[in-house]
DNA sequence: ACAATACCGTCAATCAACTGACATATCCCG
DNA sequence: CGGGATATGTCAGTTGATTGACGGTATTGT
């Protein structure tokens, strides 16, 4: 599944430059100009990372940043942000406001690629291809096996997305709707009793080797891994 | 706890203003100037982040950067690298190799700081102040978990509601009234004795495991923590 | 001492999660 | 293309923890 990234610049040509570039680097991308249509089209679609200019029509990217951060949803979504003057006091305020990452213009569309690859590298490593490893377990997305202490064990494909959905968020508790929209897709009209089953047959799987339960039931919030 | 640093840098005056700045931040400072050694101190006690240079004696700072991202305990430990002038092919190679930041030289230690703190806050959310606490207690409201002096405390969906009302709002005495619509909602019909007989397993939660009772009965006002 | 207020132990109703069974849907092999 | 195996979603019954309410007792302030 290609990654998805929002692009939020109103410079007509820059933002078709970087849409360019990112496409042919093999990102889903989704563009706009403006900060508020940004918010929405986030809430929508939880973009995989965000590449966010800090002067912008309408809201600033700096609100923006805030904003996003406070939606819990989308408070883990990385942020690049793209910064005009490389004035000190400006980075920090964007790094202390949630920004993960800044580019100061003028820039070459690779290095913001590369960065944009080491923040995913951290935030998603099933994108990039890297086995995610949790206590004795560890996932590999590439060759789509899991192992428990060596065991290798077998997985359906609904529970392999699951697992990794939840690898990718060590320790925090997703809600059934989150865990939903997340490995189902937001367009699914599936029965959120359905998550019960699906982590019970997970759990089946992953614990039948021995060892603990990994996955933890908090009542009236939902699960989480770890 | 507090998280762990460990800085390589080989210049002892650099070094010494940063394990100063960090230690004033309130990290745990490891450092030694040399790459090798950093690999054997990050094998030992994995620290939570790594503040690496560029230049250094023996290796390269590259090259252990490679050499930690191999090591299957470390691979996962965020690396801020220090680079001199910023060539855009030293930065984006220091990237593909697996940093996941980079400060160019001259810099503040104030920014450094603030960097850190974006990486941290992304890989460590429990260190990086999402979760409140107040004295030996804490609460992670992403993972849902409260802890008394590092032991796990088990706590009900609505102790742990009330808890996080309470700690939202440290000292602050709130009323039963208050705590009825705030913890249960405005369209809720409680009794407010209930209030007393939550508080009361709230007490009994978070005291277990010894130390002062936190919550104050405040007569005929209401509760308040801390 | 007294009146108001808070605390405590207990209990029944409720709620949320777990479970096993079943009916489709999908995949895979020849 | 067909048939078996596997995977998936739904449902309904069960289980166990949580919660709100009482009534009696202890504490507190005046």
């Amino acid at each position: 599944m290609a990654p998805t990234l929002l692009i939020v610049e109103d410079d007509p040509a820059l933002a078709e430059l970087l849409v360019w570039s990112f496409e042919a680097e093999g990102y889903k991308v989704l563009q706009t100009p403006d900060g508020e249509e940004a918010l929405l089209i986030a809430a929508e679609t939880p973009p995989d990372a965000i590449i966010l200019d800090w002067m912008i029509e309408q809201l600033s990217g700096i609100e923006v940043c805030r904003r996003l951060r406070r939606h819990p949803e989308l408070a883990s979504v990385p942020i690049i942000m793209l910064t005009a003057r490389g004035e000190e006091e400006d980075r920090i305020r964007g790094l202390e406001t949630g920004a993960d990452d800044y580019v100061t213009k003028p820039f070459s569309p690779r290095e913001l690629i590369a960065r944009l690859a080491a923040v995913m590298r951290r935030t998603r490593p099933a994108l990039a291809g890297q086995t995610m490893r949790i206590e004795d377990l560890e996932l590999d997305p590439v060759a789509h096996r899991v192992r428990r202490d060596g065991k290798e064990i077998g997985l359906g494909p609904t529970e392999f997305r699951l697992l990794q959905h939840f690898m990718e968020r060590p320790g925090r508790v997703l809600s059934r709707a989150q865990l939903v929209t997340g490995v189902w897709g937001h367009d699914s009209d599936i029965e959120e009793r359905t998550v019960d089953v699906q982590v019970k047959r997970l759990r089946a799987a992953i614990n039948s080797t021995g060892g603990r339960d990994m996955i933890r039931t908090v009542r009236s919030a939902g699960y989480s891994l770890g």
